[in-house]
DNA sequence: GACAAGCAGATTGTCGACAATCTAACAAGA
DNA sequence: TCTTGTTAGATTGTCGACAATCTGCTTGTC
């Protein structure tokens, strides 16, 4: 018999789309937090009825990176110096969890998908390309998770990385500054290949410490300021 | 001024309502796993039309207990034993962990909820109630969470919680016992009102594991036979 | 001028109908 | 007999219109 290897075909329903696309928007920053999302406008904007729309919000409001107030709107979420400590708080209790669960089942997969995921980081930076190089550092961080051979693990960990990415895209729009051109992500890459796992933990913990103090302190002078809804 | 503690008025729309009906019935084992959701009998029988169902319906497959095929139907999710090992399995460090956060938050009103829920729990084990009795015990577990002043934290376990709740349903349901008389949560109470927090740590881990063994091998037995979806 | 009542206007929530897609049964042909 | 093409029915996805609710302004009264 023949060996082909199809993979699931692509969603095509109007809603799939329209949560990429919005999901898109929030996470680079091009809707603001605290922002309101008027259905009528967006609906219009993208030639959609409001029916697949307001389900794809929905979703997207179970996602975590909307809220909801009935007959008053949808909003992107606020973020305050609050949720990213937690966040990262919780991120580095994950953290050490994935590193210790996936740390026996790496093979030559995990080492090659590895390799493979840093070159795509390492890409995104030399294009500048910051939105994307937020994207794949996180995709690099994933793979732990992927491995860790437990679902309920890899979920929560699929679940605040929306958030994470959001926190991330607002930092760097904010700061405005050129990418960091060194490759933050090489200490990383290669204690993950190497034996000592209780190495591999610290450092995923202090690693992210890094860009966390700058995040952090960048978020509380935020809250100095109101916020601003369209 | 005045003192008045309000809190926030009841969502009004159908769409919640709509949400609440089939997460209890899920959550109780009247939709069973696998079972697929049919909209316009369930909208005529709620008497409501299609589209706050479908919303309704799009927030519980983001909740982890409904899935989605385009095209082909939303179903109640399937429970295998290895989605009930990696809950479990997930669940006893976020537990660990909480119980951490919320060690040296502890206060007055900390131990008089504590008291408040594990009287709630005896008090649904006296009636017999298993499904409420199930719900009661997992709010219980749930304080430590409440306590642990983390929003990402709790929001993960009350995901969780969701399934939990279901898996421990399905169990019940399926050995049609009567419900265990004894009060096995008085260790727990004890412990988390004591000074040794490792203590409390590994009672919880090792409390888990004991209903635990019992329904991953009702799990196990399930995998045998085929599903029936209805 | 301060304040309450009431009236547009805009926005969200819900409905019923239509379009797109899937499923299963049946017929035709190799 | 097995496979393939067709078709009818059921179900999901989407649309446009209506109802319910909120917001801000205006108006009238003190």
């Amino acid at each position: 018999m023949g060996k082909a290897d199809f993979s699931p075909i692509a969603d095509t329903t109007r809603r799939a789309e329209i949560v990429a696309l919005l999901r898109r928007a929030i996470l680079t920053g091009q809707l603001e937090p605290g922002q309101k999302l008027n259905e009528l406008r967006i609906s219009e904007q993208m030639r959609v009825s409001r029916a697949p729309l307001r389900e794809a919000m929905r979703e997207l409001v179970q996602e975590g990176i909307l809220t909801s107030i009935p007959y008053a709107g949808t909003f992107v979420i606020e973020v305050t110096a609050k949720d990213i400590d937690d966040a990262y708080s919780f991120n580095k209790v994950m953290d050490e969890l994935a590193i210790e669960r996936a740390w026996p089942l790496r093979d030559q997969r995990f080492f090659d998908e590895l390799d493979r995921r840093h070159e795509t980081v390492k890409q995104a930076t030399r294009e500048l390309d910051t939105t994307r190089q937020i994207e794949t550092a996180l995709q690099l961080h994933g793979l732990i998770y992927e491995w860790a051979d437990n679902s309920v693990l890899l979920e929560t960990w699929q679940r605040l990385t929306s958030r994470l990415q959001m926190y991330f895209a607002l930092h760097q729009h904010a700061r405005n500054e050129p990418v960091p051109a060194e490759d933050v992500h090489e200490t990383y890459v290669r204690l993950l290949k190497g034996k000592d796992m209780r190495a591999a933990q610290r450092h995923a913990r202090e690693h992210i410490d890094l860009d966390f103090e700058e995040l952090l302190s960048y978020a509380r002078g935020l809250e100095q300021r109101p916020s601003r809804g369209a």
